[in-house]
DNA sequence: CAGCTTAGGTATACGCTGTATATATGTCAA
DNA sequence: TTGACATATATACAGCGTATACCTAAGCTG
């Protein structure tokens, strides 16, 4: 019976780990579970991965190395728009990218590639080193194609009786998020995360480009 | 012995807990260790505190609570980045918060009163309910004072005869990171984390003013 | 063909984690 | 004095990553 199953590969523990990550999360991803899931030992997975962290690496790496679509484009604001959104689009489909991506403590060869092409748009655009290397700092994660939520706010009893209660008791406490929430169409659930990710994208675009142009230099290189 | 001990009580395990947490960081932080150095069993805690979830609950609250010195101003982005920078001065203090905050999953009092009064500031500035909840997601974690670091990149063989070749292979590979980090004073170790916080956060806020005096609306409102 | 090497998989075990459950102890009220 | 209650303990369970030792089958070499 174990006969009949082919000899284990780094790809196959690879994909394997990126699909039960996928269904059960980063944190769910065990070497037991994940042996369990090939039909192996869980000891059997370190003949073809170091430890678990590096099984992490890999996995980000494997989805980092998907961003890599050939997009150039004249405008470096563009292009870069273009590469973080591919990168977000790259993320999305993947929830534990965020955390993965967030714990790992060395850029490995696709983080690199992709961190020298966002970085190889603004030089082209004329951009100084100065400035490259604070736009990419201010990007910080957002480079990857996500942020971190707002924290979630408790949400209002169900009970309709004792609704109007708590919300009167929080608009005490916390006006303006009460004034928030109860305007437009801005209750917390249904934002649209893809337009506020755009929102601030292009703030910071903006801002470069602005600083771009006035000369800007940061106060250690002036 | 024991006899001696004063009874614990909640504060004092959230006292401890955090002065921990300093120490050994937030994955250093088990029930177990705390006990020890409370001079007491495990399950003792769970007395005080639900479980290690809640005592991390407990600890972020604690130490947003900080955040709260009275800070007013007329004008609306200076009371926002006071705010902010003054959250960023508490949070520094202790690394572990950045991971803690990042992990919470439900906003409790502090949390609620730092977001309630940015964007109290926003509205006494005559911000629009659409922009200011805009600007709380462009903000991100960055509320709190902190942003995820870029992933570090890989330094340079000690071995000087081997550094050069090194250097080459890489500049092959990178060219845009390793012209940045060529160029003027942005090698990878002594970035002036305070003045990249700084850099960001500005354009950010000066892209939130610039939007509301254009009278800006989200695509959903508009 | 015999024998050896070695890659791939297994079995067992250690020390760590959070915490459920049941028990003991010490303090105060009736 | 007797109970009740709060506090701390003891034990135990299920899970984790992974070090170590072993086995087994394939492939190359003499």
């Amino acid at each position: 019976m174990s006969s009949v199953r082919p000899p284990l590969d780094r790809d196959t523990v690879l994909t394997a780990a990126i699909a039960l990550a996928d269904e059960v999360g980063l944190g769910g991803l065990s070497m037991r579970r994940l042996g369990q899931a090939l039909g192996v030992t869980p000891m059997a997975l370190y003949k073809h991965v170091a430890n678990r962290e590096e099984l992490i690496d890999v996995m980000v790496e494997r989805i980092v190395a998907g961003f890599d679509v050939p997009i150039q484009d004249d405008d470096w604001r563009r292009e870069l728009r273009a590469r973080i959104l591919a990168a977000r689009a790259a993320t999305a489909r993947h929830a534990w990218v965020r955390t993965a991506i967030e714990t790992r403590r060395m850029a490995g060869d696709a983080v690199l590639s992709h961190m020298d092409a966002l970085m190889g748009a603004m030089f082209r655009g004329g951009l100084s080193a100065d400035l490259v290397h604070h736009a990419m700092h201010a990007l910080s994660t957002r480079m990857w194609g996500f942020t971190r939520d707002v924290m979630p706010t408790p949400s209002l009893p169900a009970d309709v009786s004792k609704r109007a209660a708590a919300l009167a008791a929080y608009a005490e406490a916390y006006p303006a998020i009460v004034r928030m929430a109860s305007t437009g169409s801005h209750a917390g659930a249904d934002c649209d995360e893809e337009a506020e990710f755009v929102f601030a994208l292009d703030i910071l675009l903006e801002g470069f480009e602005r600083l771009h142009h006035a000369g800007w230099r940061s106060e250690s290189n002036a």
